[in-house]
DNA sequence: CGGTGGTGACAATACAGATTGTCACTTCCC
DNA sequence: GGGAAGTGACAATCTGTATTGTCACCACCG
């Protein structure tokens, strides 16, 4: 049996520096994705912006998609449960205006990954687009507060609709380079996500 | 001076020919893209669908992305002006729902159309994204039936976001493989687009 | 110190697609 | 009929990238 060496080296054992390039890669990949879109990013440039080689790379991921996805669900992750820790502290009737305005801002703060996520996606392959969808319907129960499964087939694609339309009303801002003010983009979502308040309060009392 | 020949062949003139050659490449596009996405779909693939070489190709267009955008903007434009004229033997209050109805009907009766140009779309490009930014704004005006510079900031804003909604519910319908009927499809649209219809009448009474 | 694991630079290979070019064959016009 | 425009099949070239492999050098451990 191959025993893991664990041979310390500038300080750190094996799997440490392992992940510690793992994670450059990643970071350099949401720099890269988002100026040149993940369809003009080559393993090569990402490697690059990491100041790793290419060897780094197949030791961390199969492939170029494989990245891409992993990318996307790490920054989903941590926006959601960022998300979930404000709304906790918050009563459920600002819930909806809680993340409205810590989404926007987060965008905001983070161009890049905004960038990276939003408008560079779609289409990549049949896995990326699943893995959309998936973020969607978790961002949507976010939303919502609840299960989609607990809701009506209508209800589920109003919940749709809702992430949808935040998600559009995000682009937009972006395309304009964030120049409307955080609470006007907030104000606009929050008109359309009146409709979501109603969904939201009858699942609280029900 | 090289005078175009304009010689006959097969009974068509020159100007003719070519022109059909190119409706035959665009229409080929549109199947290729719906089944392997724009990023798939060489140009030979294109070619090999209409049944005809490359050359005709570059005869028609200068590269791949100039040929998405001309068949995106030729099937926005037709979906465009069918909706309109919907619209025109339609009572006001009854707009939206014309629109989502008709919208989503040519969808499903269009799943090719459906899935080149809302699944297969984005990040391509700036050139693209630049369009496909100018087909939502084309869109939010059809919803609210007024142009956008007459809204304010948070208003088109909505807007945008409204079309985003309904957009994302019919990718969410597409991916489905249209399971739910459209009538609570357009349901769904028209709970959101309640907001909506506030503007439009808004607008219409000013 | 000496050897091995760890690293970085870079070459080698492999492949796919875009774009251009060649050539034999067809249809037309005179 | 004969030459030229028009066409289709396909070769040739070019470019970019993924992926693997080589090799010299460095840092650690005993």
């Amino acid at each position: 049996m191959a025993q893991t060496t664990e041979r310390r080296w500038r300080g750190r054992g094996a799997d440490e520096r392992k992940a510690e390039r793992r994670a450059l890669l990643m970071a350099a990949a949401v720099k890269v994705y988002s100026e040149r879109g993940f369809r003009h990013s080559s393993v090569k440039a990402v490697c690059d912006e990491a100041g790793l080689t290419e060897r780094y790379f197949y030791e961390s991921f199969t492939n170029s998609e494989e990245m891409l996805v992993a990318v996307a669900s790490a920054s989903l992750e941590q926006m959601v449960s960022e998300l979930q820790a404000k709304c906790a502290a918050v009563s459920p009737d600002k819930r909806l205006q809680t993340i409205l305005f810590h989404y926007y801002g987060m965008l905001r703060e983070q161009p890049a990954h905004a960038r990276a996520f939003l408008v560079e996606i779609r289409g990549i392959s049949p896995i990326v687009d699943a893995y959309l969808e998936t973020a969607t319907e978790r961002f949507a129960e976010l939303v919502v507060n609840s299960p989609l499964s607990r809701l009506s087939r209508t209800d589920r694609m109003v919940a749709i609709g809702a992430v949808g339309a935040i998600v559009h009303i995000a682009l937009d801002w972006i395309l304009n380079d964030f120049s409307a003010p955080i609470d006007d983009v907030v104000q606009a979502a929050e008109k359309l996500g009146t409709i979501i308040d109603g969904i939201e309060k009858a699942i609280r009392v029900a």
